[in-house]
DNA sequence: GCATATAGTGCCTAAAAGTATACTGTCGGA
DNA sequence: TCCGACAGTATACTTTTAGGCACTATATGC
């Protein structure tokens, strides 16, 4: 979504484009952890246990361009960076939120355990619609 | 998703098995699309317009192969075969039409025009919940 | 007889996505 | 003094994804 800016050329639907902003390996889970709060590069690496900081760095970067996560840098040493789930980003709290339960119904029917850290305990920190 | 099966083995959340079942260049789009009706191969095809159709077939599989997708195979020549949503793959249309809508609502707001064909007039044929 | 439509498959290549590893600079702690 | 934490960058590399073209078989239309 990032490389070509044409999002009037799509294919013909803003499915395509609302797609492709969630779309690619992590970006679904980096918004999902920064709906329930702020988080540093660290911690947010740490959350997401087995993305490598290179992708990481990339994914965020897209993100912050696409306006649905906020960068916010602080000027100490060692370095501090916080990345929050913007406005607009909020906004896509309920879409991301039926998928993860949409995905866990998904699982369970079809008898693939789900082994999901966050689904009963973490919903009252989430403002579903910001 | 459909190389390694290994659901149960996803880092962490059910979003990140969602979210890789409706990745995929085309997947978001190809659900879309039989949300209003079955399509044989290459009226989907035309509908999808840009997506090759050695991509489109082996997207179609995959979603068979997870639950999403009914494939009808008409022994008759020449070939006809027929695509539809299944019971499971409605489930997630009020997802896919909030997803849409969210995308709508972020190109206006980018100040990018949504060339969107469908948004207005196709939503009376899309039964939302099943 | 030839082109076209149907729904594909197989092989090869290009591009995109993702991984691995080493490196930056400064501070605080052992 | 050396190590680790912090938030990255740079380079080289592998893997995955996607695109292009040729080919299958048969019926219909011209």
């Amino acid at each position: 979504m990032n490389k070509d800016k044409n999002y009037d050329e799509v294919p013909g639907c803003t499915m395509y484009a609302a797609l492709n902003l969630i779309s690619g390996k992590w970006k679904g889970m980096i918004l999902y952890h920064l709906l329930k709060g702020t988080l540093r590069f660290n911690a947010l690496k740490r959350e997401l246990g087995d993305c490598s900081q290179r992708l990481l760095i990339k994914q965020l970067r897209e993100l912050e361009e696409d306006g649905l996560v906020v960068r916010q840098v602080f000027a100490v040493i060692p370095p501090k960076v916080e990345y929050s789930i913007s406005e607009e980003g909020r906004t896509l709290a309920p879409i991301l939120l039926g998928l993860r339960d949409w995905g866990h119904g998904w699982l369970t029917r079809r008898n693939l355990v789900a082994r999901d850290d966050h689904l009963a305990t973490d919903d009252r920190a989430i403002s579903s619609a910001g």
